[in-house]
DNA sequence: ACCCAGGGTCATA
DNA sequence: TATGACCATGGG
């Protein structure tokens, strides 16, 4: 398998899009408590979640871990579901800050601190890629519903390995660039859902027939994809 | 009124 | 191991 597919289709979409500028966030703990509050949001509600919790000075793991998840409910309201993501920021926090810190966990290698954070009420397999790629600068695909959803339609993942995430994962994460780094993964799965919040719905049938296609990239993306 | 959004946990078969 | 229910707000 080939690396130059992704990696033309990296150089295309950088060039078309532009930098994504992600993770958007001041610091790594930041980050991670932003992962947790994006889970299945829009990331516009997570914002306002964090912005709260800043405001009330509850922004760091530290200060998590240490008060009741109900003390939290009331700011992190806009999130949706509050009350498991109250629990699940304190579990983090708990257990980073047991650990040692955001510092230690970098330290150790990614496939111990993987299974580490997998280990944590709140962190899947998403969650946690996002942590060791923008929090802890490892070089982690993060294979979401977005990055299947572009790779499968421009051929870079066949199908039979689009539909669960750890299949998708170990299938992307062949094809990688080798000497891809956290920066350039990082960059490249924000690339993925620029594109993917332009396509057709999960709910439209076949994409081919999705109008949003005529408005974005795709008719390039996909040809670049196939190797044309 | 409906669909969707930068998932994960838990109970069931 | 693989589904399905559940969690809940905000924007289009």
């Amino acid at each position: 398998m080939p690396d130059s597919a992704v990696r033309a289709l990296y150089d295309h979409l950088l060039a078309r899009l532009g930098p994504q500028g992600w993770w958007p966030a001041d610091t790594a703990e930041e980050m991670i408590i932003g992962a947790v509050l994006t889970q299945a949001v829009a990331w516009q509600n997570a914002a306002r979640a964090i912005d709260r919790l800043r405001e009330a000075g509850l922004l760091s793991l530290a200060a998590l871990a240490e008060i009741e998840p109900t003390i939290i409910v009331p700011l992190i309201r806009p999130a949706g579901y509050f009350n498991v993501k109250a629990r699940k920021l304190v579990a983090v926090a708990c257990h980073i800050t047991a650990g040692g810190g955001v510092a230690a966990l970098a330290a150790r290698p990614m496939p111990i601190a993987r299974q580490e954070l997998l280990g944590v009420f709140g962190v899947g397999p998403e969650t946690a890629d996002a942590i060791l790629c923008y929090a802890l600068g490892h070089p982690a695909m993060v294979a979401d519903t977005y990055a299947r959803r572009v790779l499968l339609r421009v051929g870079v993942l066949p199908a039979s390995a689009a539909t669960g995430y750890e299949v998708a994962r170990r299938a992307l994460g062949a094809q990688l660039p080798p000497d891809a780094d956290a920066a350039w993964l990082g960059e490249w799965h924000a690339l993925l859902v620029a594109v993917g919040k332009d396509w057709c719905r999960p709910r439209e049938p076949r994409c081919e027939d999705c109008p949003a296609h005529a408005r974005c990239a795709y008719a390039h993306t996909a040809a670049m994809g196939r190797g044309r």
